[in-house]
DNA sequence: CGGTAGCGGATTGTTGAGCAATCCAACAAG
DNA sequence: CTTGTTGGATTGCTCAACAATCCGCTACCG
C-alpha cells in the first residue's frame, strides 16, 4: 500500500499532455510524408488541406509551422509550403555532422558503466529487428530501424539536446531516403556494418568502433549522393 | 560589364525573406524576453499583446508558436505561455551538451587551414569587444560576446546542424543568465579565460585547449547552478 | 523574335468576432 | 480539513472576409 506522504513524494513524469488539433495534423502530415505518399516537392495548399481534414485553415497553419521547424517542409511567404527536397549539400551537410556527433555517442557508450550495456542491448534489438524486417522484405522498416539504431547510439552520449537535433537530421534524412527506387540496394550494404559495429561495441574496442563508424558514414553518405545528385539536376 | 547568362548561373544568397508579422511580433518578444524585461515565469496573454502590439490575436499565437519552438517560452495547453523558467537539470544539461559540442569546434578549428585562421580572429574580436563592454561596466554586453564567442567556436565545428542547435541552447541559456542579479560577478572570470584559450588556439596546442575549455566549462556550470539553484526552491 | 510590361486569377497573410472547452480560484457542503 | 460546485477568465478553434502578394498569360514594342 502507498501512504499519502509517499505520493506526494513520488516523482511524476513533467505532463501527460494532451495533443491538440493542430498537433494532430502536423502528426497527420508527418506520417503522410514520411511514408512517401506525398512527394518531395509537393506542395501543400491550406483551403485543400482545411477541408480535407475537416479543420481550420488556421489550424492547418498552426501544423505547417510545427512542420516547417521540424524542417519536413519549406515555408515561402506568400508562396506555400512544400514538402522538403533535400539537394547534394544538404546531404553532405548531414553526414559531416553525423560524422561529428555519433562518435560522440560511442565514447559515452563505452565510458557509461551499466546504463551502457542497456544501451548495447537496445542497440542489438535495433540491428535484429532490421535483420527480421530484411528477411521479409519489408525495406521500409529496415530503413525505420536504421535510423533508429543510430538515433540510440547518439542518445547514449547523454545530452538531450544533441539528441534531439539528431532526431530532425534523421527525418530530413528519410526524406531523402524517398527518392531511391530501390530500397534494398540501400540499405541491404549497412545491415552487416550496424551488426558489426555493435560486436566491436561489446568488444569495448573504442578505436575499432570509430573507424567502422567513420566508413559507414563515408560509404553512405557516397552512395545517398549518387541518388539523390542525379534526378534532381534537372530543376 | 556582367553578361546576361553571367548574372544566371551567379549563386544568390538563397532567399532576402522578408518576414512576416507574426515573426515581427517574435522578435520583438524575443528582444524583451532577452533584455529580462519579461521576467522567467511571466505569462504572456494572447488578448493583452494583440492589443498593445496592434496585431490580431492570431497572429500573436504563431508568433507563441515560433517561440516556444525557440525554447525560450512554454506553451500548457489551456493555460498560455509562459516565460521559459530554467530549472538546475535544465542547466545540468546544457552544459553536458556544451561540454561534448565544444570541444568539436576546438579540434574543427585547428584541423582547418586557412579558414581556422580567419574563425581565431572572430573570437579575438569577440573577447576584446568584451574587454571594451567590461571597461565601460556593460556586463550585458559581456554576456553577450561570452555567447557569441562560444557559438563562433562551434561554428567552426563545420556543422550547420550543431551551430543552430547550440544557438538555441545559447539563447535559453541566456534565460539562466537574467537571473542573476550580480552580472559583474558572473562574466568577469570568464573574460580572462576566453582570453587564455584564444592564446592557446594560436599555439595550437589542442590538449591544453581542450583542458582549459572543460575546465572553464566545468566553472560556469558550476556558477550558474548556485545562482538557479536557490531562488527557485521556494516555489 | 526576344524581351518586357501589365492584367487577372489563385493563394497566402491577417483580421476580428464568436463559441466551445478548459482551467483556476473562491466558495459551499459534508 | 477534505471534497463538490460554481462562475469568471483564458485558451482552442472556427468562420468569413479582405488585403497583399505571387504566378502565368497576353499584348506590346524594339
Amino acid at each position: 500500500m502507498t501512504t499519502q506522504a509517499e505520493v506526494a513524494a513520488l516523482a511524476f513524469a513533467p505532463l501527460p499532455r494532451r495533443e491538440s488539433t493542430a498537433e494532430a495534423v502536423a502528426a497527420a502530415l508527418r506520417a503522410q510524408i514520411s511514408a512517401g505518399r506525398l512527394a518531395p516537392g509537393a506542395q501543400l495548399r491550406e483551403e485543400h488541406l482545411a477541408a480535407a481534414l475537416q479543420v481550420s485553415r488556421n489550424t492547418v497553419r498552426e501544423a505547417f509551422r510545427l512542420l516547417a521547424h521540424e524542417r519536413l517542409v519549406e515555408h515561402a511567404l506568400h508562396q506555400g509550403v512544400f514538402v522538403r527536397t533535400v539537394s547534394p549539400d544538404d546531404v553532405r551537410a548531414m553526414y559531416a555532422t553525423r560524422r561529428l556527433v555519433e562518435p560522440l555517442g560511442v565514447r559515452g557508450l563505452l565510458t557509461a558503466g551499466p546504463s551502457g550495456v542497456v544501451a548495447l542491448k537496445g542497440l542489438d534489438e535495433c540491428v535484429w529487428a532490421a535483420e527480421q524486417a530484411a528477411g521479409s522484405g519489408d525495406w521500409h522498416s529496415v530503413g525505420t530501424q536504421d535510423i533508429e539504431f543510430h538515433r540510440a547510439l547518439v542518445a547514449a552520449a547523454g545530452s538531450v539536446h544533441l539528441t534531439s537535433m539528431l532526431d530532425g537530421l534523421l527525418a530530413e534524412l528519410r526524406l531523402a531516403f524517398l527518392r531511391l527506387p530501390d530500397r534494398e540496394a540501400l540499405h541491404e550494404p549497412f545491415l552487416d556494418r550496424n551488426r558489426r559495429l555493435v560486436d566491436l561495441l561489446e568488444d569495448g574496442d573504442e578505436a575499432a568502433c570509430l573507424a567502422e563508424l567513420e566508413s559507414y558514414l563515408i560509404a553512405a553518405e557516397a552512395q545517398l549522393l549518387q541518388v539523390v545528385g542525379g534526378p534532381d539536376l534537372a530543376d
